[in-house]
RNA sequence: GAUUCCGUAGCUCAGCUGGUAGAGCAAUACACUUUUAAUGUAUGGGUCCUGGGUUCGAAUCCCAGCGGGAUCACCA
């Protein structure tokens, strides 16, 4: 196949002229019997950072070192050259010297390998020692290199100087999403955010099986959507001919397992939720749940609390962490507030003894919005939501909600009309909910019932009926605590990110549109001779659908132009054979 | 969902009241043996998001659509 020939091959991919270029590499690569993609797996000793940490007070150790990484940087000066390869580690500056890579009479390996077919982005190995150059550097004295990957399409090229000033950075939100392979290469500051999400999951469920309890899993495809109050995904079982939704939680699960006879049982899992997405939303975010027998919320707030002691302390060393412009310690114990005295405290106004018309005119009173599909629960956790959260900057724990909102929760132990749950707020925002479990069946089932009234009134987040979680109940539950925490509002919070697409690899987007480029076969399909496409592509028409739009007439004199303007050798087509492609 | 801003070369961005599409990096070619985001010289590279409209003429003005950001509302 001669260059002319793929050159007009990846014309028609629509490939910009540097992934043409690196194509031809790739080709040329092959023509001088390098593999770009060798099979043989390449044996490293060292790594990027291990170099930089130890080196200088190890150098022997440094003589006779294989590392290998994607090729970051290249400032070519002759028959030496300085470049940067970039491991998982980081980066390392080699240096490459033509006589040492090819002490032979034969340069190619330098020459043309080196300098002209490999390029920023590509993988190579490399054999050497480690030296210190006379700026000082920490380098790599490459004796021998290997391509490991040849890449064809360009890699931005991200620079930074001394400072930390980023020059071409690699910054728009869409192409770092979509592309989150490309922001994870380019801009090491991202990788640091997911490792730190880990460490969080991991120091988390190491506290809670230090404390022996079990990590389970429960099953994501359920027949009835329970636990929460939020739309599902629908899907359906093709054996069974049933419908079957994502699930939105995974409580009444964790609950089943503690009535069979498990102390303790937590679950990381990913939830579904079928509703709007933005910078706190994704449609499928992490949640960590867990259920402790004989315990109750009093004992759980003070879990929780060493529980983030713990994580903060071993990800930053530290329990204070800056969020935004603020400080926030999260050495325990927190303050606890109970929900009527929040709002006693940031509105002046007693709710506590208030009916649903009350609040209704409170709500009025404070400029609050209402429907009448809303029950006194959601009056008041409105108010709230208004009035007092954005207030909560340091972590507080809200106690003791009304019965209305939380048909999960046992009956408080002394409060008329309350129940036994809290909700964690840090800097505003909510990040862990918890209750005393209400494990009396009679009692589950009335909450269920009023859910259902809330539903008719129109309601959407109303709470289903779960009868087999109602028999699980039956068979009796022992006094029981449980916590849900959102793992990726709480990555937010502690890696300082205002948004949640910044802590998922690869928050949910809108599709990209794929146009169909159509291929020299889909055109001569239609008749069109193969000599005349460069014409059309020159008309930018690129696919199908594009050509169907033509207008014969047009087309005709644009197609007979083009053939002249290209000097290709072929006829005109007849206006009648123009008019054929478009039938 | 509402409001608002944005979409130009592989990347980061200019492009004024409409008049032949620009820069830096990256790429290509040549030179150069210890360089520091950044060597020099030369060269190539564009569906100005898409589709309509106004106009002699649209990247620019108008309308619609697509995609994204920000702010607000709801939920985790």
């Amino acid at each position: 196949m001669n260059q002319l020939h793929i050159s007009n091959l990846y014309k028609m991919q629509l490939l910009s002229e540097q992934e043409i270029e690196r194509r031809k590499d790739r080709e040329e690569l092959m023509k001088l019997g390098i593999n770009p993609y060798p099979a043989e797996s390449f044996q490293i000793n060292v790594t990027a950072a291990d170099i930089h940490k130890n080196y200088e007070n190890n150098k022997t150790d440094y003589k006779d070192i294989t590392i290998a990484g994607r090729l970051m940087s290249r400032r070519i000066m002759g028959s030496a050259s300085f470049a940067e390869i970039q491991d998982a580690t980081g980066r390392l500056q080699i240096y490459v010297r033509r006589d040492d890579i090819c002490p032979e009479e034969d340069k190619t390996l330098y020459n043309t390998v080196f300098k002209k077919l490999l390029g920023i982005g590509d993988f190579i190995g490399v054999k050497g020692y480690i030296f210190t150059t006379q700026t000082g550097e920490i380098s790599f004295h490459v004796t021998d290199l290997k391509v490991l990957s040849k890449a064809v399409k360009p890699l931005p090229v991200v620079k930074r100087d001394e400072e930390g000033n980023v020059y071409d950075g690699f910054t728009d939100p869409e192409m770092r999403y979509r592309q989150r392979y490309v922001d994870l290469t380019v801009n090491p500051e991202v990788k640091e955010v997911f490792v730190t999400r880990t460490k969080i999951i991991s120091n988390m469920r190491r506290f809670f099986d230090d404390n022996g309890w079990l990590e389970v899993e429960t099953p994501i495809l359920q027949a009835v959507h329970g636990g929460a109050a939020a739309r599902p995904f629908n899907t359906h079982h093709n054996t069974l001919d049933m419908p079957l939704y994502l699930r939105i939680a995974n409580e009444l699960y964790l609950k089943r397992l503690i009535v069979g006879g498990f102390d303790g049982v937590y679950e990381f899992g990913k939830m579904f939720r079928n509703e709007g997405m933005d910078r706190t939303h994704n449609p499928e975010f992490t949640s960590m749940e867990i259920y402790v027998a004989y315990k109750d919320y009093i004992w759980m707030m003070e879990m929780v609390e060493q529980l983030l002691e713990k994580i903060t302390q071993s990800i930053h060393g530290t329990t204070v962490v800056t969020v935004g412009d603020k400080q926030i310690d999260f050495a325990g114990p927190y303050r606890r507030i109970s929900m009527y005295d929040s709002i006693l405290e940031y509105t002046g106004i007693n709710v506590s003894e208030m009916d649903e018309n009350g609040l209704r005119e409170v709500c009025k009173n404070l400029g609050i919005e209402t429907d009448a599909s809303m029950g006194k629960g959601k009056l008041i956790d409105e108010i709230f939501g208004v009035k007092v959260e954005d207030n909560l900057i340091q972590p507080t724990y809200i106690t003791d909600y009304p019965i209305e909102m939380t048909p999960l929760a046992k009956k408080h132990r002394s409060k008329e009309g309350l129940v036994e749950r809290f909700e964690l707020f840090v800097n505003g925002k909510e990040i862990a909910n918890a209750y005393s479990e209400l494990n009396d069946p009679i009692d589950q089932r009335e909450r269920f019932e009023e859910q259902l009234k809330l539903a008719a009134r129109g309601d959407d987040e109303a709470m289903a009926m779960d009868e087999d979680f109602l028999r699980a109940l039956e068979y009796g539950m022992p006094p029981t605590s449980g916590l849900g925490i959102g793992i990726d509002r709480l990555t937010m919070m502690l890696t300082n990110k205002t948004t949640i697409q910044e802590v998922l690899f690869f928050p949910q987007m809108r599709p990209e549109k794929k146009v169909k480029i159509a291929t020299d076969e889909d055109f001569m399909v239609l008749g069109i001779p193969q000599g005349l496409i460069p014409a059309l592509r020159d008309l930018n028409i690129h696919t199908l659908e594009q050509l169907k739009e033509q207008d014969a007439n047009k087309l005709f004199n644009d197609v007979c132009g083009r053939r002249k303007k290209l000097k290709l050798d072929v006829s005109n087509p007849t206006k009648e054979e123009v008019e054929s492609w478009l039938e």
